[in-house]
Parts: C-alpha cells; structure tokens; sequence
DNA sequence: GGAGTGATACTCGGATATCTGGTGTCCGAGTTTTCGCGG
DNA sequence: CCGCGAAAACTCGGACACCAGATATCCGAGTATCACTCC
C-alpha cells in the first residue's frame, strides 16, 4: 500500500494557500518552486483538486490556484481523496464466489465479511482525516514552526501572490 | 491509494487455515484450487507470511502452509503487514527542506505536522485492524455464511488436508 | 516376511518475464496585460 | 492627453513518453513416500 507523492504535494500546497488573504492565490510556478518539486507534474495534481472541488483556478496572467472554500471547511480527507481519487484502497474481487466452495450467484447477497473489516478500518482511516481541517492543521503547524521559517516565507510570498 | 490483490488472497487462505483442527495444514495447490486463483503467484504470498511468521511451511509431500500460531494470536494487521510490508502508506519526502522557504539541516529536528497527521491516520487504520484476530473473523463469517457453502467446504477439505 | 535402499513424486523456494499505473514532460487553448497608434 | 486595438506574455488544460512496482510464471532444492530387492 502507498500514497501518491502527489498527496504530499496537494497537502503542502494547501497549507500554504490556506493562510493567504480571501480570495488570494499563487500560480502553480510559485507553488512548485516553494516547494522544490516539477512545475508540470505538479499541475497535474492541483488540477485533480479543482475537479475535486478543493481548489479553483485562474487562467491568464496574474491567475493561480486558490482554496475554492475557508480552509476550515476543507478537510484532509477532501484533499487525499481529492488526488487519489475516492476509490477504497481495498478492492474485494470475490474470490468466494470461485472454487469448488462456490455457489449460484444468488447467494452471495451479503457482503464477503473480510472486505467488511478491511472497510472498517478504511473508514477509521478516513474519519481521522475528515476530523481536520486545513484550518486546524495550519493553526498547529504554525504554532510549532521555526519562525524563522515563517520569516522567510512571509518575505517570499508578496513577489509572487495573485490578487 | 491501493492494497495488492495479495491481501485478499492471504486472508481468505488464512481464514481457511484458521479453523483447521491443531497442526492440520493445507498445500499452497489446494489453497489455490480453493479460491480459483493462481497458484504460482499465491505461493509468493505465502511465502511473505511466512516470514512475517504468520505461516509456517512444510516441504515434501503431506507438506503445506499452516498458521504459526493459534488463530486467536494472529490479527489481521499480522496478516496484512505480512504482504504488504510494514511501510507506511504516506512517506514524507520532506520537501518543506527544500525551495527558497528552507532552513539549514539542523532546523528541522521536530517532525513534519502533516506527516504527523498522516500517519495518525494510519494508526486508526492499523488499530482496527489489530482488534480483530484471525478467530474473531472466523466466528463472525460462519455465523452468517450460507450453511452450504460450509458443506460443500467440509465435503471438499478431507481429500487435500494434511497431517 | 521384514528391513534396507534407491528412485520417485510431490512440495516449497527463489530467480526470471510481463504489464498496469504512477511519474514526468511537452505543447496547445484561453485570458489578461501591455504597448503602440490614432484621434 | 485619452481611448481603442492588436499583439504578446503568461496562465491553465489535456495528450503523450517513461519507469517502478505489482502481477504472473517457470524451473530448481529438499523431503517423505513408495516400491523393489536382498537377507
């Protein structure tokens, strides 16, 4: 089992949208560039997030990526499933119904009880992730940052902002 | 975000091996009849379970897998881990390190925040998973599984169980 | 008839191909800005 | 000096290569069984 690297990206990239001003955003160049990582691979994931409804995009110069809600009402679960899309990481293919066990195709109207528990924890796994928002995060995280870090971004931010 | 089919296959043969009385094992040709997959592949799976020391294995002939351990001592966490290895699903490459917001090597000694949430998360993944045990499971699923399913697996079993 | 021994058949085990999906990149569509020109 | 317009530059958006890891398979190592032979 194992994430996209792009997870990391849209997460970070969030937590730096998220303390901008309403209505406030970056290009993806900046974003990319702050974060050390490819322009056009980045592009790829934050896009996966406007069709998810977690970003909105801008054409044209002066345009970006911005939170398309306040980020207290954006959840990491919103951005995880944003860019790996919603399927279940566990994907039953009803080997039951196979082998000399196996009977007619009525009679598998429960659901196979090992893709229940395996649902179980996807969903103790989800519930921890919709328990917090970029809000909380970025509240957390600033609170524990190195403020010269802090310093540093606040200097690089006003070059390159949108709007 | 994706478990490998081999999880599903190492439960179900796990959940199999479990009721069998104390010592009794299958050979991996039976557990790959049984549930109509590849046996050559599953074998590759077993073999990962065994040296998670969840199986043990037998060579030669009236050889085959058997639980290392009594079924009430396995958790599905053993189970899964066992294939997929023990590796977080989220792995934090650290890019707040880099780009032009970064700090020396020295300031970053507290751990990624959002790494942190990640892997919360996943530690309410693994604890479901870890309160359940392989005899839990079994009890469950033969409550509610259909009674022929079970005779047919009772009638079928004697030819290919060992010792 | 019984014990020993060799061959055999069956099992697991690791090394080896194939293929899907994530990774990475490029070029095109659209929009705002900006510069130049004319009034 | 002001307004209009066209070109340009910058942005996002989708289509196209590349590579790692999962998928799938084969052949070799090891062992209990079995049959045969000899005592």
């Amino acid at each position: 089992m194992r994430l996209s690297e792009g997870v990391e990206w849209g997460l970070h990239c969030c937590v730096l949208l998220a303390p901008l001003p309403d209505g406030a955003g970056l290009p993806a160049k900046a974003l990319a560039e702050f974060h050390g990582v490819s322009e056009s691979y980045l592009v790829k994931h934050l896009k996966a997030l406007v069709r998810a409804n977690v970003l909105t995009s801008i054409s044209g110069p002066k345009g970006g990526f911005r939170l398309a809600r306040p980020a207290s009402q954006i959840t990491l679960l919103d951005v995880v499933q944003g860019i790996e899309g919603g399927q279940p990481a566990f994907r039953c293919t009803e080997i039951r119904r196979r082998g000399p066990a196996a009977l007619g195709p009525g009679a598998y109207r429960l659901p196979c009880m090992i893709t229940a528990s395996m649902l179980e924890a996807e969903r103790a796994w989800a519930a921890v992730l919709r328990n917090k928002t970029l809000a909380q995060l970025v509240e957390e995280l600033t609170a524990k940052l190195d403020p010269r870090a802090i310093e540093k971004t606040l200097a690089w931010l006003p070059a390159v902002v949108r709007i």
